[in-house]
DNA sequence: GCTTGACTTGGAATTAACTCCAAGTGATAA
DNA sequence: TTATCACTTGGAGTTAATTCCAAGTCAAGC
């Protein structure tokens, strides 16, 4: 899979991808005639990291993890207390966004329509 | 209230208080001898931008939506459909968030716990 | 009146995460 | 074989949101 596929694919742009891998977030992805050759394990890769980076996990993080996982076994509760960490700063944050989509839902749905409601009514005259 | 209790109350830098009041994120706080002194109407205000901030509304809309709201009734709908489209936003984070919580919590519940267990019945020299 | 220390200002510097660029390479089509 | 075009590289530039800084001001205690 060319870098052009992956990145259609996964809606990021191919500069990112190549971003990713020189920074570490990728196993550097095999070339054929000079030019990047995706294969699942890359693409499986991928698809943690954005989901990951779509959460918030910052690249310094993922970096950290990743290398964890590279030296083997021996790190298995290293990683699995940084998963730990992030999972619970995750949580904080789902629970302040779930705060706001809720604040911002009531002003959408009570206190803009009374407001709106209230103006119609002024302009027709009515009491 | 000064701005060093402030800062504390909402656990914000100083420096980012007067960066939003000169954003025009806030209503110019009133100085006494020269001071800071925020009111139960600053208040407010700042409790709603760092509740939008923290949910990701990026400071530029937010200067938008209190533009719009200082002009009266009459910016109500574009206020409103501004708030949709920041809602409607929000809740595709929201999503892709959930879905990366719950990834992280498989590897720190299943994975991970079976890896663990796996290393240490090897070091027992258990089949 | 003097010192202390928190406060003020405008503007420069930092940070993370891209995003863009110029110059060069390799494979395909005419 | 020459043109095309997507791809390559390292490094510079951009963006949003702070964060820091230097120089100056003000109020309170001694």
């Amino acid at each position: 899979m060319t870098i052009g596929e992956v990145s259609a694919k996964f809606g990021v742009s191919e500069d990112t991808l190549r971003f990713y891998e020189k920074a570490g977030l990728i196993p550097p992805v095999p070339k054929v005639g000079g030019k990047r050759d995706y294969g699942e394990k890359e693409l499986n890769g991928i698809e943690f990291v954005m989901c990951m980076r779509g959460a918030g996990l910052s690249i310094e993080v993922l970096k950290e993890y990743i290398d964890l996982s590279k030296q083997g076994d021996s790190t298995a509760e290293q990683r699995r207390n940084l998963l730990i960490r992030e999972r619970d700063a995750l949580k904080k944050k789902l629970d302040d966004m779930n705060k706001a989509y809720e604040r911002l839902n009531y002003k959408i749905e009570v206190y803009y329509p009374y407001i709106l409601n209230r103006e119609k009514v002024l302009l027709k005259g009515e009491k």
